[in-house]
DNA sequence: TTGAAAGCGCTAACAC
DNA sequence: GTGTTAGCGCTTTCAA
């Protein structure tokens, strides 16, 4: 009845068992559906339960049940407001939702200390499981904690110096496909514009490319390759300079989405959108609505998040057979822009 | 030593404790740095903490900590893959990471039922706050919850029976903006699309736009009124309709992303992108790459989820004043689609 | 500076 | 059916 201003406390379980005029257990047999209650008293409780507006707490319970299971997991991804990630996002929590278990989420931005920091957020409150998109470059430091218990399954980017469960897209595939189709309308000075070099899903697209000019007798010229753009005006910036040179390439390969976005905005304000081919990779919402429209390299990303979250809860109900690797196949959608024919720009 | 197949269990703070040759209070000192510790003592605990991989379990902790903080919040969002929800979500994940909290998120898709599961799935472990983008329209179950001590701010849309803090964008403004843009282009047949009528958001754009075309003396015509499309192909379908009638509108306001990029599409495919002017609500990426470039009402995403995180903040740091109401701007950045003069399409 | 004991809210184990 | 007791891993309290 004290009506204080300071926050009235939280009924518990106890006060409802008062309430009720039984036991703690009895209460903890009716709120969690135990059976084995007199349905009168059932009854009684889940008034009292309902008069004190009761909600368990699940992490007192988690502290002592056996199996010692929050129903939560982890996610760290790149960037969570990044359509990859959040897409990536989204198709866990469905898996996830399905299974009674909410998800942590968390940004790395491609650093490595970050992701020690958020992995180590995430497990001191014992998170059940754990899926990670890398940002570091060594994961020994989970080991102790995949062993003690909590499944981890590697996202987009396999693990490094540790053994684990991962699905990856066919980067190299994909890399190598844009650049073939490049080359088959004719393109021999084809420029790669990427992400931070270090990153491995732009490591193996580069490969593809390489691989790609190789077989096709194409000289590999590294003036071509640029690297280093983590964004859209990165990437325009980075472009500027080598249209500028006295042998600018016919065609580009945009290894990423934002990369992608900067290519199209490079290309638009130069008046050159017809004149110079253009592959991207990743998803872009509007690539049919450009002028031309955009020929892309796609990944399946909700069957990347589905596939990560489903081998996660395979984990999670006892499976402890071999580490599974998931690869899901890119796609070439021609739709313009990568079916423009060489027009030398040189003057 | 025994190499079982079963995990091995976790280390706890007395298996630390007893590594050392100390006890479990002088652990927990060493490990929240509470100092008044011998340093060589804390050195062997520090040595043993390694050595066992010992992670505290925080969940342990807050059951017995006096403030009963998990460091958590969690967040209700419409869908976490939506680029207007991502957003929200890093911004508040930028916030709750200067306090060392981590975040949970999840989708309501719209669903008042959802809203109810995950609010108490968040509750039920914890969360020392939430940040709600509402489905429902009665939110009076989180009273005593908010009276237990759990701050509650409501994100893009106000709470139904309830008072809380709650940020909003400029809708109704946004709106109006929008509608006279275009009747000061000379339009007076202005077709409004939208998401579900029950939104509040979508409620309040078409308050403006009515509210515009009042001001203008020009009639409401309930038939240029299109609601309930909740993605680009039910907007396609919709304007469709429209379109084919007798009487087709010279402009267009899309109230919404999605709905923007579905008359960008119905636009394009018909080959009226030049004829029809369109006013859109919402960021689109590659607004300025389409052909004519959007001219589009925007929100400032990134401060309404940095204002919602930091009412929750201020709360969850003993702010105990009147529930406030923040209104973050609208802009409206005219590119060319909703600059277009009224032609007949008439036949 | 250190440690022993109590207890957070709950479930497990075992009585009655 | 029902209740009692112990204890999950930690922090709090208080004594030494």
């Amino acid at each position: 009845m004290s009506e204080t201003h300071s926050p009235r406390s939280r009924s518990t379980m106890r006060d409802v068992a008062r309430m009720a005029g039984t036991s703690l257990k009895t209460v903890s047999r009716v709120v969690n559906d135990e059976g084995n209650v007199n349905p009168e008293l059932a009854v009684r409780v889940m008034e009292a339960v309902k008069e004190l507006d009761y909600r368990p707490n699940l992490q007192a319970g988690f502290l002592r049940r056996s199996d010692g299971k929050t129903q939560t997991i982890g996610l760290l991804v790149e960037n969570i407001s990044n359509p990859f990630s959040s897409a990536l996002h989204r198709a866990i929590e469905d898996v996830a939702r399905k299974h009674n278990v909410i998800v942590f989420a968390g940004s790395l931005d491609e650093d490595p200390t970050r992701e020690r920091e958020l992995t180590d957020a995430f497990l001191s409150r014992r998170v059940d499981g754990l899926i990670i998109v890398p940002a570091g470059e060594d994961h020994s430091y989970l080991e102790n904690e995949q062993e003690t218990g909590t499944p981890i399954v590697f996202l987009d980017r396999p693990p490094a110096n540790l053994k684990a469960d991962y699905v990856v897209a066919t980067n190299f595939d994909g890399g190598f496909a844009a650049t073939m189709h490049l080359i088959k309308q004719g393109h021999r000075r084809i420029a790669y514009i990427g992400d931070y070099a270090t990153i491995y899903t732009g490591a193996q697209r580069l490969g593809g490319y390489k691989k790609a000019l190789e077989i096709s007798n194409i000289p590999f010229d590294p003036k071509l390759v640029l690297q280093g753009s983590h964004s859209s005006s990165d990437a325009q910036i980075s472009l500027s300079g080598l249209f500028d040179s006295s042998n600018p390439p016919t065609a580009i390969f945009a290894s990423q989405n934002f990369v992608t976005l900067g290519a199209i905005r490079y290309l638009h304000n130069r008046g050159l959108e017809r004149l110079v081919a253009l592959v991207g990779f990743d998803e872009i919402s509007e690539a049919d609505l450009l002028t031309p429209a955009i020929t892309l390299v796609t990944q399946d990303v909700a069957t990347m998040g589905e596939s990560a979250a489903e081998l996660l809860f395979k984990r999670l109900n006892g499976y402890e057979g071999e580490f599974e690797k998931k690869v899901i196949p890119t796609v070439l959608t021609p739709r313009g822009s990568g079916e423009i024919a060489p027009t030398s720009l040189q003057r």
